[in-house]
DNA sequence: CTGTTAGCGCCTTCAC
DNA sequence: GTGAAGGCGCTAACAG
């Protein structure tokens, strides 16, 4: 079914303001260099307005050759890190007059395929990426499309436009306040050791072990990849094996203090009286965990803005872009967290 | 910065291969009344692989008045049922050649604005409307464009073309689990008594209840909205309220369903022992959740890929679509549940 | 059956 | 300061 084509042309609104066609653009898109009277404009804008007009995008963008469309491309939708990030990235869209096109990882999809796509077919102005698994190929695939890119939440060797979080402070200021809480064996529930937020957590760990005057000791770090499996095959490691016990743990994602939490409650260790538990993101989840999980809050909305709405000004000034670290971070006090022993 | 556009067009195709850019376009697009030799043919469709050749969108679209996309609205983007729905919807466009973009209710912005700009601006061929929350506005707003669109997870009256799940069956199927446990007071923690899917499943709930010859008390329904602070206060009500104390619980959300539990947990009620829980919707948080939640899985992302498809073949052929319900449900057992007293 | 051609609606020089 | 005209890449009608 042909959908009723029925919006008026820039033809409708030139005649009907009684101008020319190229006076209604010039008019439409703001554009500096044009001046008119000021009568005229308002009469454009008006009948324009009446007319409910619109420019057709297609007509645009084959004249132009942008599409006004930003492709961004994330690993998993149902991840409320990448919703965040999403709804951020669709704002600042949004409001430049772009539209966002969505993309994720199909099982067994190549990641360079979902970029070809969206550059090639789709014909997106940029690209945000926030999934980028191994960072050779997905870099060198990026840099052939030859197309305006951004990373977001991570960072690459070779790549300067990106927008990241301060995981590494955010990791640290965490540690600091287990330790003004009094906790002094503070265990680490790591992510994967490839990955750049898990590195930067990590050295944040290490760095507010450290300001806090505690020895650095690798037994109480283990390896938790980002799921709850993951989070309780890690506790239970670090409970056979970290003697004397840790009295806290950050954990590097709230799934992970998820699953940690279901190791300690079936083995009766209670939170926070016996551990002290943080995470790293705020969610909806911490809520729902019993006790509810303190954390720490990054700006993930912030950060998909940020990407997109700079993205969008290199595309449009080519302006160089060196990356952003968005610094505003805090600690989301719940039940999880108290001095040792109560 | 112009984004560089190398990509072949259909006369290049058309040179390289030897024939008119009329033959290219038919052969690219499978037109089946075009019939050309098969060695003409794949003559071409080498040519366009080697060339890469992708058709421009912009071009095609001004040419055909068609967009290729389809708009999908939800209420929000970080909720993982929708999140499910959108992932449906995403692949069964893409499988179809279709991009998919994705609208949320900004706050204070008009739902129906969403629906205007979509059409007006973006000019996707179709709407999916997951978000409804007046029924007549909303409706007479989506009738006014003129445009084709399905609603999603929602009935509404003088609308055919539908999908949903069978919230009423998922919810006689809860409480006949819960039931054959050997549960006799079963409550329910409802949505809003306006909402499609919660009348639906209060519904369901009096089915279930009278199929296993249990009597309708009004004082074991209590209305919890759809957040965990309104499960919580709804949880309160009932424990207040209800006397004899009911023995099971069928939650409308899981986040209701959390909201619950941590009542249930400060007032020392035992989940299971004294209180079975079973909720609506399966999600990740279910597992997060202590004990494990019990709960109804629906098909979200199928509904979500049938929305889609269906849509499309609607614009495609203009054929009529009575609306469809998709009834595959089942139980997953966690440990939110057990037969009275243990 | 195949190829030529006339726009789709817009933007952008280039004349006036 | 304003308007006329060409063309972006593609498809569909029509001519051969």
């Amino acid at each position: 079914m042909k959908p009723k084509r029925q919006s008026a042309k820039i033809s409708d609104v030139a005649k009907a303001a009684g101008v020319s066609q190229a006076a209604v653009s010039r008019v439409m898109r703001g554009d500096a260099s044009f001046v008119v009277r000021e009568e005229t404009r308002k009469r454009i804008t008006d009948v324009a307005r009446e007319l409910n007009y619109q420019p057709n995008p297609a007509a645009r963008g084959l004249r132009t050759s942008r599409s006004l469309s930003l492709g961004i491309v994330v690993p998993e939708l149902d991840n409320p890190i990448h919703a965040k990030i999403i709804i951020g990235a669709e704002r600042a869209a949004a409001e430049r007059g772009y539209s966002l096109l969505i993309a994720h990882r199909d099982d067994g999809m190549e990641e360079t395929a979902i970029y070809e796509r969206l550059v090639h077919r789709n014909r997106v102005d940029g690209l945000i990426v926030a999934t980028l698994q191994d960072e050779q190929v997905g870099v060198s695939a990026l840099k052939e499309l030859e197309h305006p890119f951004v990373l977001v939440n991570r960072k690459a060797r070779g790549v300067e436009h990106h927008v990241v979080i301060n995981d590494r402070g955010g990791a640290k200021r965490a540690v600091a306040y287990l330790a003004t809480l009094g906790h002094q064996r503070i265990a680490h529930l790591s992510g994967s050791p490839a990955r750049y937020n898990s590195i930067c957590r990590l050295e944040g760990y290490r760095d507010g072990l450290q300001e806090a005057g505690l020895d650095f000791d690798p037994a109480l770090v283990v390896e938790a990849g980002y799921t709850m499996s993951g989070g309780a095959a890690a506790m239970r490691k670090l409970l056979d094996s970290a003697h004397p016990r840790p009295t806290a743990l950050f954990a590097s994602t709230l799934m992970v203090a998820a699953g940690a939490m279901g190791v300690l409650r079936e083995a009766g260790v209670r939170i926070p009286q016996d551990m002290s538990i943080i995470g790293f993101n705020d969610g909806a989840i911490a809520d729902v965990l019993a006790p509810p999980l303190t954390t720490v809050r990054t700006p993930l909305e912030n950060m998909g803005y940020l990407a997109a709405s700079s993205l969008i000004n290199h595309i449009q000034d080519g302006g160089h872009f060196a990356g952003a670290m968005l610094k505003d971070i805090e600690i989301v006090e719940r039940k999880s967290t108290s001095a040792p022993g109560g």
